[in-house]
DNA sequence: ACCACAACCTGGCCGC
DNA sequence: TGCGGCCAGGTTGTGG
């Protein structure tokens, strides 16, 4: 799924390729997946717009564009993005076309259908709220704490709020808590200022190293390229219910947290105070 | 404030 | 091999 390393390796290829470029209208798809405006007015209205530059909010793409206009999009689980000439071939799983000048098209590729897009003048009606950026300068390991300070809630469930933090979904905040070597369920209010240095590094280096690795391609993630990540080979926990640790040769164990598959090791993420007993599924 | 659950979807996997 | 049913999870909305 893509979480910030995905997003963010996807603006970084489509920057070089599609600032200074003009969209020439869209192709629709799956209409439903415009949020805003209809999508008839979706497509007059990205017409002639002329990208000027691509960021990323936690796991929103905002494309800001010569019209006032942002087009903001989530790929949620399943989208993908593909940079391709245009009158390429239309995917099964393809949901909407953006024409751009220059010979070539963005294809939103999504099975799932769940992935969405707005075209809106103001974009905080869309990423208003989102948490702090957990690569900013700005998130340290103090207001990490202070963060933690105010819920009172087990870490994992924080870590992927996307109120609080943005941009961490559940296989990176599985990797970041074994790499702290904190069980997912303790209450994030009652770590110690040492562990919350642990984490605060844990999830920055998590980041890092897997935007370095062009992402994780588990499920249908790809680069806009078409080239996938190699993220998912350095996961130590996710996905790995039943299989060794790496690090003490212990089972990597699956629970629910807030409806979540939770991954870790039970040996290096050693039970503090909890808020539940593990729940088995 | 916190949590659970349903809804949105489809393909992959499980068990029979 | 075929088929039904469950499961994955980001986000939003409802309700306890």
């Amino acid at each position: 799924m893509p979480e910030l390393p995905e997003v963010e390796t996807i603006k970084n290829c489509l920057i070089p390729e599609v600032v200074g470029h003009r969209f020439t209208g869209a192709t629709l798809l799956w209409a439903r997946m415009i949020r805003f405006p209809s999508p008839d007015e979706f497509g007059q209205r990205i017409a002639g717009q002329t990208v000027k530059s691509i960021d990323r909010r936690g796991k929103y793409l905002l494309f800001r564009l010569s019209g006032r206009d942002t087009l903001v999009l989530h790929l949620k689980m399943t989208g993908s993005l593909l940079l391709l000439p245009s009158s390429s071939a239309i995917d099964v799983h393809t949901r909407a076309v953006l024409h751009l000048d220059g010979g070539f098209d963005i294809h939103f590729r999504d099975q799932r259908k769940f992935g969405v897009m707005w075209l809106v003048e103001d974009e905080a009606t869309v990423v208003g709220k989102l948490g702090r950026e957990p690569l900013d300068n700005d998130f340290t390991a103090d207001l990490l704490g202070e963060l933690l300070q105010r819920h009172s809630v087990p870490i994992k469930a924080l870590l992927v709020d996307q109120g609080v933090i943005a941009g961490i979904g559940n296989m990176y905040a599985d990797e970041a808590l074994f790499a702290a070597g904190i069980h997912p369920l303790r209450m994030a209010r009652n770590l110690s200022n040492e562990e919350v240095g642990r984490l605060h590094h844990s999830v920055r280096q998590v980041l890092t190293a897997a935007i370095g690795y062009g992402g994780a391609s588990v499920s249908t993630y790809q680069q806009p390229s078409g080239e996938t990540g190699n993220a998912q080979f350095y996961f130590k926990v996710a996905h790995r219910r039943g299989q060794k640790c790496y690090r003490c040769g212990g089972s990597i164990e699956r629970i629910v947290v807030r409806q979540r598959g939770t991954y870790f090791c039970p040996r290096c993420q050693p039970a503090g105070k909890r808020t539940s007993p593990p729940v088995r599924r």
